[in-house]
DNA sequence: TAAAAACCAAGTGTTTTACTAGGCTTTTTG
DNA sequence: CAAAAAGCCTAGTAAAACACTTGGTTTTTA
């Protein structure tokens, strides 16, 4: 039962592109890479993919580069990891073929409430309240 | 997010097992695997795993197999999933070294509440429950 | 017009998964 | 006591998923 790291990139990097976005000047790639140590070429295809459910907008050229299309406290942690990952289905069964060996499956109902649980969690934190996170520890780290 | 196959299996193979399983008389791996549709050399592999936390005993020899070792209403889903798969962890950075690169996890926060729904869940839920549903759906068979 | 950025398709090495093969050991029963 | 039926064990393997990388193209701005 894991997320993979490409959820986990994902929601590090939008952490760092949310506390770095001021004004609707776009922040690339190349820094959030540099500041997270996640390779640039890796986080553009992430990027690419994750625009495509609406959650980052980009621009082109010199000075482009990537910015929420939404406030960050309009964003959930399920929002990101699904764009991300796509569906995170608990068991493969749960929304396909796999299952059809069995006409009824015995376990269905298991991945279901925890399916439940797990959306319902990660849907109650937003990208907001890890941003305010990260402030916080930046502050406490230039304290000490 | 997936929980792989491995589980599901265990978690099915151990519905059928606590049904099937009458006055301390083992059931055999192959019976299993007749019923499940299981394939029975995964099935032994799987067993002798989860032999090893104890929610299985074992008899050899002709009329051997499997027991619970436990009431079923005392053996959680979580115990069966665990002793399957080993610890769930959500992402790999959690339990590791995996996160070292960056000196504060940002993400950490999310991993640890998701896990402790699905942990609360899972084991929320009986064997005991399932093997009940299990007879429900049997009866209703026959009736239709 | 050159640099810097996003865009794109395809390839690749590694790890995990899901299973199989083939043999050994223990117990029961005819 | 021998044969059958069960669990026990190690190792191998094909396929899929994962985590990237390569090598370009296009767009924008200074």
């Amino acid at each position: 039962m894991r997320i993979s790291t490409r959820g986990k990139y994902a929601l590090e990097a939008l952490v760092f592109l949310g506390y770095e976005q001021k004004a609707d000047s776009p922040v690339s790639l190349g820094y959030i890479s540099e500041k997270t140590q996640i390779s640039e070429g890796y986080l553009e295809q992430l990027f690419r993919f994750i625009k495509k459910s609406g959650i980052v907008v980009s621009q082109k050229g010199k000075c482009g580069g990537y910015l929420l299309a939404k406030p960050a406290d309009k964003i959930t942690i399920y929002d990101i990891l699904i764009s991300a990952e796509g569906p995170l289905s608990l068991v493969r069964c749960a929304d396909s073929e796999y299952c059809k060996r069995q006409d009824k499956c015995l376990t269905h109902k298991v991945w279901e409430s925890a399916y439940g649980k797990i959306t319902k969690t990660l849907n109650s934190i937003t990208l907001d309240d890890l941003i305010c996170d990260y402030q916080l520890k930046l502050k406490k780290a230039k304290i000490s």
